[in-house]
DNA sequence: GCCGTTTTCGGCCCGACTGTTTTCAGTCG
C-alpha cells in the first residue's frame, strides 16, 4: 500500500473522529500522522521493515501498530469500523464553508441528514432554524455555501488565483490610506494548487472602514462572507475565497509571516520562540515568565521578516521554503540553500512549434526567447506515435533539423538546440530508431499513452525508456494534470536513483497544469546530484515564460543555480550535451 | 494519540469573525 493511501486514510479516521466527539488532540494526532505520511521519501513499509518508523517524529505507537497492520493485510480493522458507523455523505457535507464536525454531527444526530441533497432540502424548507446552535443566518449560509460548492472545485491552478490576487491588490493600491500591501499565503509560497488568496495591508490611519469597503465591493466579489475591521472574506466571481486582513505598521512583518504559513511552519516557529522564552503570533513577539505572558517586545524594531528569523537565531527563510521540510533547522545551522532565481534561467529544452501542436514556428519561438534574453532553445515535438499531437515521423524530422541547421546560421551568440520528445512504449522501447535519435542534440523520452499500468510495470517503463544512450532527460515523471488527472502510478524513489546512475536529466515540467516533478521530490533528486531541467512544455510564444512557474517548484525544492541545466551559459550547455 | 535538557502525566498555537447568544461555541486559517 503506498503513502499516499495510508495518508488519505489517516486523515479520514482524524475526520470520523471528529465527527464522533473524540478528544480534539487525538483527531489532531491523525491529521498529522497523515500529513507526515505524505511527506515521507521512503515507503511507510519500508520504514516498518527496517524499524525506522521509531524514529518518525508525530508517529507513535498506537499510530504504528495501525500502519503495521495495514501494510501487513492491506485492511485496518479501527478504520473500517469507523467508517461503516458513519454515512459517507457526512464527509462531503464537512466540504460546506461554515460546517464544522460539530455541526454537521447536530444535523446528523437530530435531523438523520447524511448527504448534501439532504442538507440542501431541509434548509430549504426552513427545517435548520430551530435546531441548537443554527439560526435563519446559518441555514441561508449553508444554502449559499452549496451552490459555490457544486459550481467550483476548491482548489486553483496557481496562474487563476496569482491573476486574481493581483488584479485586487493593484485595485487596492489606488485607495490612499494603504501604506503597504502585499499577497501571503500558499501563492507566496508558490504552492502548485492554491485554496485561497490571502492579502495583507497595514494602514495609514486608525479606521479601516474605506479599505474593507473598498475591498468587498471589488467587481470580482460574488459573496462577502466577513466584513470587519480587521479581517474580510469574500468569494470570488471564479470561485476563489479571498481574505484582506489589515494590521498595524509595525505588527506588519509579523502578520506577514503568519499568514504566508504553512500553519507547519509556523507551528514550529511558535515552539521555537517558547525556547527563547517568547510567544510569537500574527502581532509580535511577547515576553513569557512563569507561563504567564509579560510586555511585547517592542526594545528591537521589526522592519522586516527577516528581523523575526534573526531574533529566533535563524537565516531569513523564503517563504517557498516554508514548508516544514527541514528548512527550521538548516536556518538555524546556516545551511540553508541558496535557491535558484529567475534570472540565472538562460534558456530551455522542451518547446512545441507548428510542425506538431504547437502554435508558432520555430523562428517565432525563437525570437520569443531572444527577447527573454536566453541564449538558447530546445525544440522538442512528439514522436510518431502521438498522432493526436501531429507527431513527426522519420521524414519530417529530417525536414526540421534542416530548417533548424539553416535557422542556426543566422545567428550570433544564441542556439536553437534540435530536440524530440520521444514516447516511451508499454514495454520501454522508444517511438524511433538509434539511427534517428542520433540525430538530434539532445532527446527527451516520455510517457503518454497507456496510463494504468501498475506502478512496477510504469517503473521498469520509465527507466528502460531512460536507458537508451541517445536520451537526455525524462519529460513530466508522473504525467499529472493538476486537478484534472491524477499522476499514474510510479515508484519515483527508483526512478530518480536510475537517472542519477545514468547521468540523466530529469525535468521539472513548468507548465502550470502538470509542475512535475513534484518540488516534495526535489530535495532527494539533489541529494543524488541528479541535475534537473526545468522546461516550459510551451505550445507558443506566450507559454515560454511558464518556465519561471518551474522556478517557484524548483525553488520550493531547495534547488540551487548549479543543480538546474538550463542556468548554464550557452558555450557550457553545448560542452555538456556534447559530453552526454 | 503524541511527546519529554523542567514533565512518563498533563499538556497539546492561537486569534478573528459570525451567529446565536446574553457570555460563548463553532469554524477557519
Amino acid at each position: 500500500m503506498d503513502n499516499k493511501t495510508i495518508a488519505e486514510i489517516l486523515d479520514e479516521i482524524g475526520t470520523f473522529l471528529e465527527l464522533i466527539g473524540e478528544n480534539p488532540f487525538k483527531c489532531r494526532a491523525y491529521h498529522n500522522a497523515s500529513r507526515i505520511v505524505a511527506g515521507l521519501t521512503s515507503e511507510v513499509e519500508e520504514l516498518i521493515k527496517s524499524g525506522e518508523i521509531k524514529k518518525v517524529k508525530g508517529i507513535g505507537e498506537g499510530i504504528t501498530e495501525k500502519l503495521k497492520e495495514l501494510v501487513e493485510t492491506g485492511k485496518l480493522e479501527y478504520y473500517e469500523s469507523l467508517k461503516n458507523s458513519l454515512p459517507a455523505g457526512l464527509l462531503e457535507m464537512l466540504r460546506i464553508p461554515g460546517l464544522g464536525p460539530k455541526r454537521v454531527k447536530i444535523l446528523y444526530d437530530r435531523l438523520k441528514i447524511d448527504t448534501v441533497e439532504k442538507l440542501k432540502e431541509a434548509a430549504e424548507a426552513k427545517k435548520l432554524e430551530n435546531l441548537e446552535g443554527f439560526g435563519a443566518k446559518i441555514e441561508e449560509n449553508i444554502l449559499k455555501g452549496i451552490e459555490i460548492l457544486k459550481k467550483h472545485s476548491d482548489k486553483f491552478l496557481y496562474p487563476v488565483a496569482k491573476e486574481s490576487a493581483e488584479r485586487i491588490v493593484e485595485y487596492l493600491k489606488k485607495n490612499t490610506d494603504i501604506k503597504k500591501i502585499e499577497i501571503a499565503g500558499s501563492l507566496r509560497r508558490k504552492k502548485e494548487v492554491i485554496g485561497d488568496i490571502d492579502i495583507l495591508a497595514c494602514i495609514k490611519k486608525k479606521k479601516t472602514e474605506s479599505v474593507m469597503d473598498s475591498f468587498v465591493k471589488h467587481p470580482d466579489v460574488l459573496n462577502i462572507v466577513a466584513h470587519g475591521d480587521t479581517k474580510s472574506s469574500v468569494v470570488l466571481k471564479n470561485g476563489i475565497n479571498c481574505d484582506l486582513r489589515v494590521v498595524k505598521e509595525e505588527e506588519f512583518p509579523f502578520a506577514l509571516a503568519y499568514f504566508t504559513g504553512s500553519k507547519e511552519h509556523n507551528v514550529e516557529m511558535r515552539s521555537l520562540a517558547k525556547k527563547f522564552g517568547l510567544s510569537l503570533n500574527e502581532y509580535g513577539f511577547t515576553e513569557i515568565n512563569n507561563g504567564n505572558k509579560k510586555n511585547r517586545i517592542s526594545k528591537i524594531k521589526f522592519l522586516d521578516e527577516a528581523d523575526i528569523y534573526k531574533a529566533l537565531k535563524l537565516q531569513y527563510i523564503p517563504p517557498e521554503l516554508r514548508e516544514n521540510q527541514g528548512e527550521i533547522e538548516a536556518a538555524a545551522s546556516g545551511k540553508l540553500p541558496n535557491l535558484i532565481e529567475e534570472e540565472d534561467i538562460k534558456g530551455t529544452f522542451h518547446c512545441h512549434t507548428n510542425y506538431s501542436d504547437g502554435v508558432n514556428t520555430i523562428a517565432e519561438m525563437a525570437e520569443a526567447a531572444r527577447k527573454l534574453n536566453w541564449e538558447y532553445i530546445g525544440i522538442a515535438e512528439h514522436s510518431k506515435s502521438a498522432g493526436y499531437a501531429g507527431g513527426l515521423d522519420d521524414e519530417t524530422v529530417k525536414q526540421q533539423i534542416a530548417e533548424i541547421d539553416n535557422l542556426n546560421k543566422s545567428f550570433k551568440n544564441f542556439r536553437i538546440f534540435k530536440g524530440i520528445e520521444v514516447d516511451i512504449f508499454p514495454d520501454g522501447k522508444l517511438d524511433f530508431s538509434d539511427k534517428i535519435l542520433s540525430m538530434f542534440d539532445f532527446v527527451i523520452c516520455a510517457v503518454h499513452s497507456k496510463f494504468n499500468m501498475s506502478e512496477k510495470d510504469m517503473t521498469k517503463r520509465i527507466i528502460s525508456g531512460m536507458k537508451n544512450k541517445y536520451v537526455t532527460m525524462l519529460a513530466h515523471p508522473t504525467g499529472r494534470l493538476l486537478l484534472e488527472r491524477e499522476p499514474y502510478p510510479v515508484n519515483m524513489k527508483e526512478i530518480l536513483k536510475a537517472a542519477a546512475d545514468m547521468g540523466k536529466i530529469i525535468e521539472i515540467n513548468a507548465h502550470p497544469l502538470r509542475l512535475d516533478l513534484d518540488w516534495r521530490w526535489c530535495k532527494f533528486a539533489k541529494e543524488l546530484g541528479l541535475k534537473i531541467s526545468i522546461n516550459p512544455d510551451a505550445h507558443n510564444v506566450k507559454s515560454l515564460t511558464d518556465v519561471y512557474y518551474g522556478v517557484g517548484i524548483a525553488r520550493k525544492g531547495w534547488l540551487e543555480k548549479s543543480d538546474v541545466i538550463n542556468t548554464l551559459h550557452l558555450k557550457d550547455v553545448i560542452n555538456y550535451l556534447k559530453k552526454n
